[in-house]
DNA sequence: ACCGTCACG
DNA sequence: ACGTACGTGACGGTA
């Protein structure tokens, strides 16, 4: 038996929108509509494998039946732009498919549906519809399944109608269900029904008269009331109601079922990869067989011998270069290189590794184009100076929020090409261990050393009609990325042992903590997980309930803090809390990390953040504690290598000044000049009371006002911050204003020009794009508003210190010191310095720091010195 | 894979 | 009326 699948296609795009959070892939285009349909279309064809495939869309113009009863018009609603837009792309990714898509003007959906589902029928096919609309269960019949996708819980589950289960669940027949639905009306479908009558006296009165005309035939066998009244004067819109509820099953639709045929080859489809790729839809892709060769790349992948390819690269001056590590043994094995139509993969050889090779082309001038330099800066002994490019921080300077700069992601955005990436090419054995023979392995190489080559002139032209860019790669990114593989390679030391003897203490702490809360609970139970806290508080303690829920109670410290009072529960969880964070986190986290050096080397990634700044992952070093005082004790484990000492600057309020530079306010410009401290200022300004009466507590509302102010200020946000009211948070917020009227100018500016052009710059010209400007959704509106306020303040103060950090390391370098950078923490540098050069450190650190950029405001670095990180801030 | 939490700037 | 502060990364639990 044959098998057809009908898809009512608005219902189930609109499923997916409605069901899945927002997200776009890297050109702003929505995406969620796509994938939910997908994920319910490729769930069911799994699960069936059907022969043939109809997919039923409504036009979007007003259809026949609105027309006629304009007056039932009004409840349907316009559609969201982020959904309106998703449709022709569906359309196209379903043509690549062949999978049929019908649509007519004039003709609904449901009408379409239920034309196909008769013919089919009737033609020997078993039938599926697929919809989110119980409109359709009138088509069931014994051959024709009715599957309603529902969501509970984040998990999909599917509800299945055969004739006889609608009977089990209505007690009407699915022809009954016009009836039933002509009695009740349905708002969103502008049905009217009869006034009074709901489903349970629809279905009552539908299960004994079976139809409408027979209902209104014995109407004198019902009871007086409201029920018979209404009947009687709503008589007209009763019947009308039913032919407005009934789904036609006779339209003239000129499609053949057997033009709906589907096949595997022609469904995963080159094209169609092609289309999920520029979606960034990655998960369906393993859909795609590979191993078949439809996908051809342009290019040839040859062994070459390095002279022969030399000589091809010096023809074109430069060549895409692709180094290939072989990470058990730690050393290259071989290099792709890419010229126009060629990637040659050349091995090592005894005598003639893959630096020399490299070395080969630099000196014979051949320009060599990398995906990412920074890994390859020590394995080829690159130097600075060499004439070599990196892609991904290119890529990065240009857009720094796309969802990755893997070549697969470059190709597809720089070159519109859909290349299968890393892991869909190769397997479990290949990924680590190289076999230059397989051919997987070769292409993989492939598609990395010529995406380079042929991204690179992508990249130049952007670069050529944006000068802030490129000098953005040129002056600071590049030789960044330079300074960033010098500190991971030289670490920094750790006291291992006095770490361990430190997690030996917390962790007898953690054992008293956790006796006592097993003792105040009354059982023992996983503190750590969140659920079952939530239920021993709230419940079982019965403590207030933490208002805050979405997966269930939240027991954050805000919540908790405010119930410490109230039972002795609480502050040990708190305790237990920050001490299992350190214990985990940076005790037995960081005790992982530490080399055979007793150096921990993290990895700082230059592609990563919205606005700039570097990250710092495995370990991740910019967060080690510090504002309490038992995390801040671990900075002791933090220590420099024999002799040494540590030389630490971090910048003042550098995100206020940059804030001050670029808005020129005045009255901000003059505190910052005349030295004053900022946050007395404002709370000076904000409580209208002289400098010298300003009060603790006034300071620390006054600084949580001027982060607030950098944050992208919200009421609420200052408000929960402070614990204070709205309103309260906003006659702060407007004093400020009144104080600092350029400071709201320049904010509100930032807005206004974000939401022209679409993205937001910082003072050096690093642009961030704000697609979140131009969602529908008013809090993801909003969102883009503070990103448009924030990113600027908070990307010029990280490419000034980007700056510092380029200058300081070549200063060091330049006098030929022992000192080295070692450490950055957003505002703050770390040296480790040599004892004979410390003064001569402290002010090369602070000057460099200082003189990184001219603003409006002088920038000033305070400098500290120490025999661990703990003395050194 | 995603959430909640918490460490930092 | 909508529900929030900006930027990160790691961990344990849950599904």
């Amino acid at each position: 038996m044959k098998k057809i699948l009908l898809i009512d296609g608005n219902s189930i795009m609109n499923r997916g929108y409605y069901g899945l959070p927002e997200m776009t892939n890297g050109k702003g285009l929505h995406t969620n509509a796509i994938l939910g349909f997908l994920n319910i279309i490729f769930r069911i064809i799994d699960e069936e494998k059907p022969d043939s495939i109809a997919v039923a869309f409504d036009l979007h113009a007003p259809t026949f039946r609105h027309k006629m009863f304009d007056a039932y018009k009004g409840t349907r609603k316009s559609m969201d732009p982020e959904l309106r837009e998703q449709f022709p792309v569906i359309k196209e990714l379903l043509h690549a498919m062949d999978i049929k898509i019908i649509e007519q003007e004039g003709i609904e959906a449901d009408d379409i549906l239920g034309t196909l589902s008769v013919t089919a029928e009737k033609e020997g096919y078993d039938v599926t519809v697929l919809s989110g609309d119980r409109d359709l269960l009138q088509l069931a019949t014994e051959k024709v399944l009715i599957r309603i996708p529902k969501t509970k819980a984040g998990k999909t589950t599917i509800e299945d109608y055969y004739a006889k289960d609608v009977f089990d669940a209505y007690k009407v027949t699915p022809v009954e269900f016009i009836d039933l639905k002509g009695l009740m009306g349905d708002t969103s479908d502008n049905i009217p029904g009869v006034p009074k009558i709901g489903p349970k006296t629809a279905e009552g009165l539908i299960s004994v008269y079976h139809s409408i005309e027979n209902l209104y035939e014995n109407i004198d066998a019902l009871k007086e009331g409201a029920v018979k009244n209404n009947l009687r004067e709503f008589k007209d819109q009763a019947f009308l109601s039913k032919v407005l509820a009934t789904i036609k099953t006779d339209c003239e639709l000129g499609v053949n079922i057997e033009e709906t045929a589907v096949s595997d080859e022609k469904m995963f489809s080159s094209r169609a990869y092609d289309i999920l790729n520029e979606l960034e839809l990655k998960s369906f892709l393993n859909r795609f067989n590979f191993k078949k060769e439809n996908k051809k790349a342009s290019f040839s992948i040859i062994d070459g011998d390095f002279s022969s390819v030399l000589s091809e690269a010096e023809k074109t001056g430069s060549a895409g270069f692709f180094p290939v590590l072989d990470e058990t043994a730690g050393e290259l094995i071989a290099a792709a290189v890419a010229v126009p139509d060629k990637v040659f993969i050349i091995k090592a050889e005894a005598g003639k590794g893959i630096a020399d090779i490299y070395r080969n082309f630099i000196d014979k001038g051949v320009k060599l184009i990398f995906l990412s330099v920074k890994e390859n800066i020590r394995l080829l002994g690159i130097k600075e100076e060499d004439s070599i490019f990196d892609i991904s921080v290119a890529a990065y300077i240009i857009n720094p929020i796309r969802n990755g700069y893997e070549y697969s992601d470059l190709a597809r955005d720089f070159l519109g090409k859909s290349y299968a990436g890393r892991k869909e090419i190769l397997d479990k054995t290949e990924i680590n261990l190289f076999t230059l023979e397989s051919e997987n392995v070769r292409k993989y190489l492939g598609y990395a050393a010529f995406t380079a080559f042929s991204v690179y002139d992508k990249i130049i032209s952007c670069f050529s009609e944006n000068d802030e860019l490129k000098k953005l790669y040129t002056d600071i990114e590049y030789p960044l990325a330079f300074v960033l593989d010098d500190m991971e390679r030289i670490g920094v030391r750790v006291d291992a042992a006095g770490l361990s003897s430190f997690g030996d203490e917390i962790s007898k702490k953690i054992q008293g903590l956790k006796d006592n809360i097993y003792k105040y609970a009354g059982e023992e139970f996983n503190i750590n997980s969140t659920k079952k806290l939530g239920e021993i508080l709230f419940e079982k303690l019965g403590l207030p309930s933490g208002k805050k829920t979405k997966t269930g109670y939240s027991t954050n410290v805000d919540v908790l803090s405010k119930l410490k009072d109230a039972h002795p529960i609480i502050p040990a969880i708190l305790e237990y809390r920050t001490l299992s964070k350190l214990l985990s986190t940076y005790v037995e986290g960081l005790l992982g990390y530490i080399a055979e050096d007793s150096r921990i080397h993290s990895h700082f990634n230059q592609t990563v953040t919205a606005t700039g700044r570097i990250s710092s992952t495995e370990p991740n070093l910019q967060n080690i504690p510090m504002r309490s005082g038992i995390g801040r004790e671990m900075r002791k484990c933090f220590i420099p290598k024999d002799g040494f000492i540590f030389v630490d600057a971090d910048y003042s309020q550098i995100e206020l000044r940059c804030m001050a530079h670029l808005s020129e306010d005045e009255k901000l410009i003059e505190a910052f000049r005349e030295g004053k401290d900022i946050h007395t200022m404002t709370a000076s300004e904000v409580f209208g009371v002289p400098q010298n009466e300003v009060d603790p507590d006034m300071r620390r509302k006054a600084k949580a006002v001027n982060f607030g102010i950098i944050y992208g200020i919200s009421s609420f946000g200052l408000g929960q911050d402070l614990d204070i009211s709205r309103k309260e948070a906003q006659e702060y917020i407007d004093k400020y204003f009144e104080s600092y009227p350029k400071v709201k100018e320049f904010l509100d500016n930032e807005v206004e020009k974000a939401k022209q052009s679409g993205t937001v710059k910082t003072m050096f010209g690093r642009i961030r794009p704000i697609p979140e400007l131009k969602s529908s959704n008013f809090m993801q509106r909003s969102f883009g508003e503070r990103i448009a306020m924030n990113s600027p303040i908070q990307g010029t103060a990280a490419d000034i210190i980007k700056i510092a950090m380029i200058n300081v390391s070549k200063e060091l370098l330049g006098r030929g010191l022992r000192s080295r950078l070692i450490l950055q923490i957003h505002d703050e540098l770390l040296i480790e310095t040599a004892p004979e050069e410390l003064e001569v450190v402290k002010n090369i650190l602070k000057a460099t720091m200082e003189n990184a950029a001219s603003l409006k405001v002088k920038l000033i670095a305070d400098v500290h010195e120490g025999m661990s990180l703990y003395d050194a801030k």
